[in-house]
DNA sequence: GATGAATGAGACTTCATTCAT
DNA sequence: AATGAATGAAGTCTCATTCAT
């Protein structure tokens, strides 16, 4: 026998809009990372936040801003936290260990990230109005990781030659890490892939 | 027992089957590239391919082979001639500079081809079917990177250290290269891309 | 990733998903009677249901799961309150004298009832699934008649022979009136077939 | 790799029309028995008949013509013989006899028959054109067993009341004991079908 | 006579969105 | 704030039919 509906219980909680905002962020990026951007309905995050259909478009105004909302507030909670964190660390190598910890940690976390962040990419590939919050993203990183090699090499931690050539290679090294820690068939731990990038600063730092 | 039906249009020039998958092939990696594969449905690919719907799912079993089929396509008309082409190399340098070239080439082709592979990493992230496939390139990638390094050490074109793994720091960067050289909002041409890879290897062969 | 979209008409009044499935299977119900099981698509029944083809698809797991209600609630709706009257008549001859009254009516009614039926024989000729559940259904009405007769033996209303084959012929006749009492180009009266039945009660019970 | 027809191979040899009707007829018959006639599609009987699908259309305007024929051709196949031969018999009660073990023979044959007829009773109940013609072949079945009736009055071997009516129920019981036969998930051998009506007969010529 | 690629109407189904409750 | 029944556009797929070869 069929049922429109599982849930027959009765309304869940009322919550403050912020509250329920974020509840259902949650629930989102819960299903994203598990179903893929394309494959995350409605109804499957009403499902997730246990409220119903109703509910999740009441809080946001379609589907599109649920899923920029869940990109936007992962990138808050993932990455900005690592970048601020390195701004402020000791020497420029500190700083860059740090994040390179950081962006390839261990864990089911870091692995729903990057996901997330790779549909977040085939999705810009072809959307303008992802792409140019993306490219940001990607200027802001590469700034940093320079900003970083530069003081390493005032502070003496990272003597680079050319610390803007080598920001560039470090962040493609470490897209290029992503894929072969994160991505199904892994063929390498993230332990493996912090190493790896270790061993090149090393090796720029000649 | 179905109703009857009249045609309104003429049929389009009749083609063996071979000939009208190759073309429908064709149509739909044009559409997938503009688009992306989520947003690309039968209809949009019949008309690129100027043929009815119908034309398609006789074709295609469905729309999942067909784009099945142009992954798959795709592959063997590019990057597969690249590595044949690498794997009969005078040098083991020779090969990997030729492989560097082929895959990080100007031009529309190149921007095109890893679009459709951003695509296919993100689906292969979610859909289990095809991340058995996307690994399994994968693998081959890694283990012809690591030939020719060996074969490399073995003419003295690129004596590394240690092969193996120099070849996993070579895909990560070719990845992590592609990513910024052809995604939107690109930082770099392939031709830096290619210097960079170049230089990189260099220093693995100091 | 869909794309939005405008409703065109106001929605039919809110209906509690029991009331509108009912609603609905009786809706369907007439357009099978009318137009047969294969003929009867989605659209019939959302329109002679007076709701959009979503609201169909909204109560019903697809169209298998609703033409198998109409069914079921036909047996339920028919046969089932016949063959409990029958159970608890005063003597066995009662009980199967009123379960003939029933089953070969009068009235518009009684013929849906069997076109209906009919169908579903056809059905359950090519398709497993229907097949094992009608088979039920027969188990069932012979058993009863079977009862019935021992009943009345018992009671000396109808003092037969041999239940059990009495009981086979009882309901293979009553199956073969059905298709002259009912089907298109109908020979014989309801009246005339219940009388039918009588008699031939009658000389069994000699 | 979907492949549009499993036929690669050359043309058929070349049949006189007649023939290769009567060869689709077959196909078709084979195919309705298995899948049933809704079920049943020009692909299907192409496939059967190992012709390519415009073979059939070549040779029938339509699918309803084909299916008609199948129709058609299987109550010359097999009632048209048995009602002659009982016309022809020695005795109203060989006719009859003979007439039974006919219909209510063993094996695959009847099964099949069976079947079709039942698909078309189906088909008739919502179809006007068809309900006509099973009228014909009802009359026309009844019309055979009374005159056999009064016939076997006449030479005293079947010495019935009222062969009009007895007519009635004979037929009446043939297609219900065929419902029990014949039809998935049988409650009764053919042999003991024929065993019943016989023994009707027999009560009906006290 | 035989073929089979091409067609498009129409069926089923999914799903973002609306809005009365 | 929360609900969920209702909607219909749009997608995939099936299949009888046509007609150039």
């Amino acid at each position: 026998m069929h049922s429109p509906e599982q849930r027959t219980t009765a309304p869940t909680r009322r919550q403050a809009p912020a509250v329920r905002r974020r509840m259902l962020l949650d629930a989102a990026r819960t299903v994203i990372a598990e179903r893929g951007l394309h494959a995350t309905t409605v109804r499957d995050v009403a499902a997730a936040g246990e409220v119903a259909v109703g509910t999740v478009t009441y809080h946001f105004s379609g589907i599109a801003e649920l899923l920029a909302g869940v990109l936007e507030s992962e990138m808050a909670a993932y990455s900005a936290p690592l970048m601020a964190a390195a701004e402020q660390s000791g020497t420029g190598r500190d700083g860059l260990l740090g994040l390179i910890d950081g962006l390839l940690a261990d864990g089911e976390r870091a692995t729903e990230h990057w996901k997330l962040w790779l549909d977040f990419w085939a999705l810009a590939a072809h959307r303008e109005q992802y792409a140019g919050w993306q490219h940001q993203v990607y200027v802001d990183l590469h700034a940093l990781v320079a900003r970083l090699l530069v003081r390493g090499c005032a502070d003496g931690s990272l003597p680079v030659h050319d610390p803007e050539q080598a920001a560039v290679e470090v962040v493609a090294l470490l897209d290029g890490l992503v894929v072969q820690c994160y991505l199904p068939g892994a063929r390498l731990t993230p332990a493996r892939g912090r190493d790896l990038l270790r061993r090149h600063l090393n090796r720029l730092a000649n």
